[in-house]
DNA sequence: CATGAATGAGTCTTCATTCAT
DNA sequence: GATGAATGAAGACTCATTCAT
């Protein structure tokens, strides 16, 4: 009784894989408990041993996916060696490269059918996310580097309004007009923290080395279409 | 003759305000047909002599919610004896009135289990009333008053950032936060537009006259829970 | 109050035309008596002045359908000049023509989903087609040039298996296949009476003369897939 | 382990059963879903675990119904030591033999209101039984015994031609009219084959041994108004 | 741990028919 | 004669969840 075998773990991985495949495909309403045994090829009975309900899935599948930002990002945050700018920096680079990641094909965790997890996971970017990235605006504020009145609550504005836009789950953009709105991001940004004009111009650079197939929302929306 | 009578009118306009209603309460998913009409008071037969589908309510609704918005805006941008920052201004205040007014008990449009809806009005704010705003934006930096070089993506952004984070229907939020919140837009909005700290803060100051009961996340919640 | 006005009259048989137009595209099942009246361009309640029942319609269809081959098979039939031989190429002739003409785009009778109509037509012509059939057999054996001990059974089973064997809007024939079960028939039909091989191949002759558009059931079938 | 239990295949063959009987009744439309799982004794959705519409039962149905003559077929079919006079002779005993214990109460396949089972019933006696007897019949030609020019045609007319007119649940024939249309058919068979008069009268010698509530339409009919 | 059969309330939707105006 | 709004029973189908084995 160690609580939990190791194959009992890998079994419960197993599912929410499964799952998370299935509602990105499906959308969440739309994907059955049935759809994903038959997928993992075990009895229906099965996911009740692992999970309560389904919405648990859906919990936990969020969760897990805010815990991967927020873990990387800590490690970040707790480093004293580093100034806010080197830390934000550092922050929005994983960010946007976790962001487009999802977007790829098997980890589309937007989907546009996929509201209610969508909702979810902007809902905890917010309560999650925004802290981290208002901890080291605050740093900012103090180093002098950055100005702001209101750190937690732009950083929430600000990290919801360019998720919500550049979510190419929910607009289906051309590619030409997703680097616009990346570079507003960057604008946005930069005139919140009060910074110089093109210091976190970066991110439209890391788009020169994006695949269109992770930012063109017609190519993902043609290879969903193929399924 | 004129197609539809008056009563016939009536009668559809009324399905909508009980179906808005019934959303509002307990969601678009949750609520069935069933539900509407007996609320009604008229067979279940009658929706599908008004509507087609269940979705097409929702459609319905969402349309007639963003229009009223818009149509109020249109008539300000149209104004040639106006100014960018008049017609902002303008826009601004109405928009906020018609927001908060939506976070009132009758017409609640944003609970927090309507995802559907929510997410529809969200996309609908970023694809209709973003242009409208990134127009006047425009003439301001014509003006002289504005300075920004993505006109229509600053606005889209800064409206589903300040639009998410200030919902009462998914944040629950204490009376303090949500201040901070507005204030926060505030700040935010004039860094995007380049214009001196201050010059929009007349939003928080519309706060002032706001009746707790709309504004306390925790009020609204207990109304709805004694329901 | 001369029973029916012409407008009258008119108005029903527009009804008529119009069912008959949809129950062939649609089927009858899945076409309501909304679809009729829409298409009428006349209010629901009309069709309850002229029609009892849905059932009623269909009923009426068949027998007006069958009605025109009867009518014009009696004629022959009664005609003191003709011999059996001359009446029954006639008829064949005739319910050919009419059949195959039945299977023309605006008159397609016995689309595969309208079973319920195929089936009463099916029975009105071994009720109704056989009997006449029958007796101009009958005139034949007395004449001595066709021999059967069962001439209304034989007309019957010919009847049927003609027609069913070569219906396109149930078995979905190439124009070969649909050649050789006409061909087939001839050959049956002669045997049957006992006549010489090759008396009656002029139904296959007439074919020559038909369109591919009536005979091919891969042309018809593009077509309603079309619609 | 093998997929499926013992029990299980019970519960689909009973439902099978219960449904066949229910549409022998009341036909196939006027069968619901509900009215087959209450016979059952079963929950609705019991239904839908073994098939997934109401149609597929319908077509699980005719198929058994086919295989069951199909099969019995085959193997006079693939005997090299028959003839082919032999074998249709064994084939079309068969088929009498089948058919009549079909108009048995309890089986009674083919009820007028069962417009549906009865139309796709037919086709697959066209598309599937036409074959193998064709077969059959191509061997007799090469014996010499037949003489055709379209042995599959023929086999498929008369084959539709006699089904349908001897289905006594279309037409409410009395035992004597139901007599003459099995002669009529001996008959038409002796003829399209070239074979001599009263080669096949055995199938009119079987009536004699049939009992009339199998062959009277009017005690059938007189039997399911009672229930 | 695993199975998979069973549950049954609940969903949206359809439509022939009626009837007051 | 005509209108078209209203009826409401009935239909097929879904699916999260339970539980005996």
């Amino acid at each position: 009784m160690t609580g939990k075998t190791n194959k009992s773990i890998e079994r419960k991985q197993e599912i929410l894989r499964v799952a998370q495949k299935l509602f990105n495909i499906k959308g969440f309403q739309e994907t059955s408990i049935n759809d994903i045994m038959k997928t993992v090829g075990a009895a229906k009975g099965v996911f009740y041993y692992y999970f309560e309900t389904k919405d648990q899935v859906l919990d936990t599948l969020v969760e897990q996916n805010i815990n991967e930002i927020v873990d990387g990002m800590v490690q970040v945050v707790s480093n004293p060696d580093l100034n806010a700018t080197q830390k934000l920096k550092y922050m929005l680079r994983e960010e946007f490269r976790v962001s487009t990641s999802r977007n790829d094909f098997n980890n589309h965790l937007h989907n546009i059918k996929n509201v209610d997890m969508h909702q979810r996971i902007m809902v905890s970017m917010v309560e999650k996310i925004a802290p981290i990235f208002s901890q080291v605006v605050k740093q900012g504020v103090l180093e002098g580097t950055f100005k702001t009145e209101y750190p937690l609550e732009v950083c929430e504005i600000v990290i919801a309004g360019v998720h919500f836009i550049s979510d190419l789950g929910i607009f289906h953009l051309s590619r030409e007009q997703y680097i616009k709105r990346i570079k507003a991001s960057e604008e946005i940004i930069e005139k919140a923290l009060g910074v110089e004009e093109g210091s976190f111009n970066f991110l439209s650079e890391m788009l020169k080395e994006t695949p269109d197939r992770i930012m063109d929302a017609k190519a993902i929306k043609e290879h969903y279409d193929e399924i």
